[in-house]
DNA sequence: TGTACATCAGTGAACGCGCGTTCACTGATGTAC
DNA sequence: TGTACATCAGTGAACGCGCGTTCACTGATGTAC
């Protein structure tokens, strides 16, 4: 995790990693098959510390479940948590997308607490509350998800990575804007 | 341009591309100064080649300019071939964005081809035809660029990159949708 | 209570590999006088 | 018209590097009888 952290996927080094335990290279084969499956553990760690904070943000929303306002904020919670990550933590961001498929992760039981599961989870409070058109609901997950993936990507190591701060700033809220607009 | 096809900037191996050239390793240094530069011009040479398709998308259109309809369906065929190039050129698509920065390639002038400028000018082009309400056009196409680059990202190499062919067609069209309801 | 044995994380040494990069060089081509 | 010289793409040989991975091994810990 330190090394995906530090330099992406790309980062995780079984050497290097040994020397970080502070054990001999081959030691590694005693946990790990090779360095695919180290890496694949890294990716699945990373995607899981993404959930949490998303988990996260939306636990700081106050506001019962229903209420219109408080279900729009959480979903607000959930994409700039998930901007927010890929901001301070670009290599385990990265990380997190290199490896692992969906049926791992992005199942849509939000008790495991995945992106998705926790993205659904606010999308369907949305439709309880009355806010968003229950016809619309069915697989508008895929563009949301997709808009902020895409913002945190292109923001991020992408072609906008040389963006100010306050150009961020203003991207990232057009985002949250966009998103509002499409659910209206 | 060959290796990156193939499997992305990671394969862009400078002893490698000398051989698929007949040449001796080192001759690559009378051409380039080390392989970072050799990347950087793959790089920009893969962007461009999106451009290109993209150019040729909204070539395809029929219908004069400020043409309601037809500004519309430019802006789809602009979206449609980005999604296409990256489901058909993963190496490429995965090397545009791996290097270069913004100002090299995302200038608003439309001369050059650039992807933001290309999607710019359709942009301009549908407020000029009264499809797109001229005070929502500033920096709208942050928002739209990072919806499509998104859906290209997450059904490529990331984690929806196993959903079947119906699945992707139809996740696709929801992105476009929500493009045009986000517009409207 | 004591002994034999299995388990298993870690050791030490070594392997082959392909990489980027440097060096002094050659030999063809074009240019100046 | 011929000769001297600069330019420059490519050569041949070598470098050090860090990587993933394999091998036979050790030594502590826990378990069965």
């Amino acid at each position: 995790m330190e090394l995906a952290r530090a330099g992406g996927p790309d980062a995780v080094v079984l050497r290097e990693a040994t020397r970080i335990v502070g054990v001999v290279p081959n030691a590694a084969y005693r946990h790990f098959a090779d360095r695919d499956e180290l890496l694949a553990e890294v990716c699945t760690a990373a995607m899981h510390e993404l959930a949490d904070r998303m988990a996260a943000g939306i636990a700081r929303v106050r506001g019962k479940r229903g209420n219109p306002a408080a279900a729009q904020r959480r979903l607000g919670a959930i994409g700039a948590a998930y901007l927010e990550f890929a901001r301070a933590e670009p290599g385990l961001f990265a990380t997190a997308f290199a490896v692992p498929r969906q049926h791992e992760y992005a199942a849509r039981d939000t008790t495991d607490r995945t992106p998705l599961g926790l993205l659904c989870a606010a999308l369907d409070e949305l439709v309880e509350a009355g806010v968003l058109d229950p016809q619309r609901r069915e697989g508008i997950e895929y563009p949301i998800w997709s808009l902020v993936h895409g913002t945190a990507v292109l923001t991020g190591r992408g072609p906008l990575r040389d963006a100010s701060d306050a150009e961020l700033r203003r991207i990232e809220a057009r985002t949250l804007t966009f998103i509002a607009a499409g659910l209206a």
